[in-house]
RNA sequence: CGCGGGGUGGAGCAGUCUGGUAGCUCAUCGGGCUCAUAACCCGAAGGUCGUAGGUUCAAAUCCUGCCCCCGCAACCA
């Protein structure tokens, strides 16, 4: 049995729509930081899910035209979803909870039961503007201008019966939660809280909702559902057994070490959190982390505009450990990130390629060139060259461990990556190739001297394992450690021990594991392909929404619309715009007529055409020339693109044929 | 005077809590090496640390005013 346990979670994301890098950065390195602990000898349990209730899935499922279960099954277990993205991640958890599970789905109504009981929940009613067109509700804060955000309507005063959760009672405890403990981290998180939230006072938290279904119902109270606060909060207990027989884990685990979540939902967390903890006589939680976010080139990620980065996209393409490195290598992990396409390709190539990468390649590539692979065993140290490399090779977990606790993964690597150069510099200050020309007088001081490289790399490469744990595995092999002396070259302890190679140690000098990405031709690549993703998001065929206002009949009666006969047309000079039409409209007098279509159709394509007109618009000059009315087309935008088709009728018509 | 974060050599960042030689990566320039993935190693140039004041023997760091950028503004995951 082992006695140190270390519970960890990311949130629970809410499934309405695909995740994002900004979703994988926290699961990566909430699976690094498990991975860690796991390396360091304890027993973890790794918690992650989705949070699958609530309005707007339900909308998104009506739109979608399915149910909310089978809308959120698809996110979640259809192909690209949730599950695979972690998979592909080479995620670790130990455990998925989906709020839908019935285990979950029965304990949040006994802790709402509860709750109710012992009198921290009670009915009363929720006050706020309703937009009765959109039926949904909205604070005076959410209002554009005093009216609907959704629909631009006016809204009315209203109010829904709902259930209250008394989280004032617990302000001065949450209080003191925060600015005289280490609950919340990073600091700076603490002032943000405590000013916008506690000073101007708690309000009671509403905890039930009657204006949509989607989600858990009251048992007790038919038409209210739990609102999101109980249900999602809860899971990080559920998960563990909390009320429910699935499973047992609860007193193993619980309170958990940590909970990584965006800063976004630092406030449910460190307030709304402990608060209903304290309620229900519960241990909280022994720390949340509130981390930064990913902007993209320098903007906030969103849908609208287009710049969402797909970690599917970015895996396939550098592999998945390059990308788990880039995000936690590159963003200190409390404060916001900009992530850019050249961050990562630079990351990737110098880092991965140019430092690790080489050092290995180059390593082992001499090991192969002068002994055949396997050194021989005799050793000739050299204090003045070897001393500065060892002990800061072996003083590298120390350094390494005392940034992971404090979750700084950007410094750990950082530390890592001192002794990958130092190491380097170590090949060039012995030049082993020059040692190789005399062998007789050298070769023990050669098989040495790259020892020495293999066994930095050894320690290195054990603690990049939480962060890339496919690439260790495969830096393992070629250092020769798939063999008899395959576990005790990987363990923590060894990290800091020096010599735990066999002297005679084998390594196979395998494929680049990182090659070098050219920048600009991956750049362009990388632009193109978002450019074409941005395009599939945009609707696929649009059209103008139809006009509210009605026309009488009269004044439609008064527009003139004929067929006519494209007798001549041409481009217009200087306009890429326009074509001149010579059009026959059965008057007997040629008609001119300038369109703005040249960007669809060619002038030759058009003549001897068919083709519908409005006569009796007022003439107007364009480029210098008079246009008498208006060709008729059909027009709607596709992926963004707008589209335009003139309208053609049948040849048997005559010229002049009044439409109406 | 709503809240928070940020403004440091050409670019991106660390350092600010706990004042005391301004550091890292990339880019630039010069040199070295040839084992390696045009890589690696050494060296150089380049910053009045947004701005104005204050505290101090000493300020990127502490205090005050101002300017600029970004995010959030509560039942919304």
């Amino acid at each position: 049995m082992n006695d140190k346990t270390f519970y960890i979670t990311t949130p629970i994301y809410y499934p309405s729509d695909k995740l994002h890098i900004g979703h994988a950065y926290c699961t990566v390195a909430t699976d690094a930081m498990a991975r860690y602990k796991r390396l360091a000898g304890y027993d973890v349990m790794f918690l992650t899910g989705t949070d699958e209730h609530g309005q707007k899935i339900e909308d998104k499922a009506r739109e979608a035209g399915v149910t909310p279960k089978e809308y959120v099954d698809n996110i979640v277990e259809g192909p690209r979803g949730v599950l695979d993205l972690w998979k592909l991640m080479n995620i670790s958890n130990d455990r998925f909870i989906r709020t839908t599970d019935d285990y979950h789905v029965a304990a949040i109504q006994k802790i709402f039961k509860k709750m109710y009981d012992n009198g921290d929940i009670y009915k009363g009613t929720y006050k706020g503007k309703y937009c009765k067109p959109c039926e949904s509700f909205w604070t005076e804060s959410q209002l554009v201008d005093g009216k609907c955000p959704d629909c631009g309507r006016e809204v009315v005063d209203a109010e829904e019966e709902a259930y209250f959760f008394k989280l004032s009672k617990y302000a001065d405890r949450v209080r003191h939660l925060l600015e005289d403990t280490d609950f919340l981290e990073p600091r700076s998180r603490v002032n943000e809280m405590v000013n916008n939230f506690i000073k101007p006072g708690l309000e009671d938290l509403c905890v039930s909702r009657t204006s949509f279904t989607w989600g858990i119902p009251v048992d007790f109270d038919p038409g209210h559902v739990v609102y999101v606060w109980i249900d999602a909060l809860f899971n990080y207990m559920t998960a563990l057994g909390y009320q429910n027989d699935k499973y047992n884990d609860l007193e193993k685990f619980w309170p958990a070490d940590i909970h990584f979540v965006g800063k976004e939902i630092v406030r449910f967390h460190s307030i709304i959190w402990p608060a209903m903890l304290m309620s229900m006589g519960l241990p909280l939680p022994k720390k949340v982390y509130g981390h930064g976010w990913l902007n993209f080139n320098g903007e906030k990620m969103s849908k609208s505009r287009g710049n969402v980065v797909d970690p599917y996209l970015l895996s396939e393409r550098y592999g998945v450990d390059a990308l788990r490195f880039f995000v936690l290598r590159t963003f200190p992990f409390g404060s916001d990130g900009n992530f850019t396409n050249e961050l990562l390709i630079q990351t990737i190539n110098n880092d991965l390629a140019n430092d690790l990468g080489n050092l290995l390649s180059r390593t082992t590539a001499m090991a192969e060139k002068y002994f055949g692979g396997t050194l021989p065993e005799a050793r000739q140290a050299n204090p003045e060259l070897d001393d500065n490399l060892i002990s800061l090779a072996t003083g590298l977990r120390a350094r390494y461990e005392e940034q992971m606790e404090k979750f700084q993964f950007q410094n750990a690597l950082e530390e890592v990556f001192k002794v990958i150069q130092r190491a380097n510099k170590y090949i060039d200050e012995n030049a082993p190739w020059a040692l190789a020309k005399d062998m007789d007088t050298n070769g023990t001081r050669l098989a040495t001297v790259l020892y020495n490289l293999l066994e930095t790399l050894r320690i290195c490469t054990v603690l990049l394992i939480p962060f890339m744990p496919g690439t260790a595995d495969a830096i393992f092999c070629q250092l020769g450690t798939c063999g008899s002396c395959a576990q005790c070259c990987k363990t923590w302890d060894s990290a800091a021990q020096w010599g735990v190679l066999p002297a005679t140690v084998s390594v196979i000098k395998g494929e680049n594991l990182f090659p070098r990405i050219d920048m600009a031709k991956e750049l362009a690549e990388l632009d193109r392909i978002q450019e074409e993703a941005k395009k599939a998001a945009l609707p696929a065929v649009e059209i103008e929404p139809q006009l509210e206002e009605k026309v009488d009949f009269d004044t439609f009666c008064k527009s003139d619309f004929r067929a006519v006969k494209v007798k001549d047309c041409q481009n217009v000079k200087k306009s890429d715009k326009l074509l001149k039409f010579t059009l026959d409209d059965g008057t007997g007098t040629d008609r001119q007529i300038l369109s703005g279509i040249a960007k669809w159709y060619k002038p030759e394509e058009l003549i001897g055409k068919t083709l519908v007109a409005i006569v009796n618009l007022p003439p107007r000059k364009m480029m210098g020339q008079e246009s008498q009315g208006m060709l008729i087309s059909a027009v709607h935008t596709e992926r963004g693109e707008e589209c335009l088709h003139l309208l053609m009728v049948d040849d048997a018509i005559p010229a002049g044929a009044k439409l109406c």
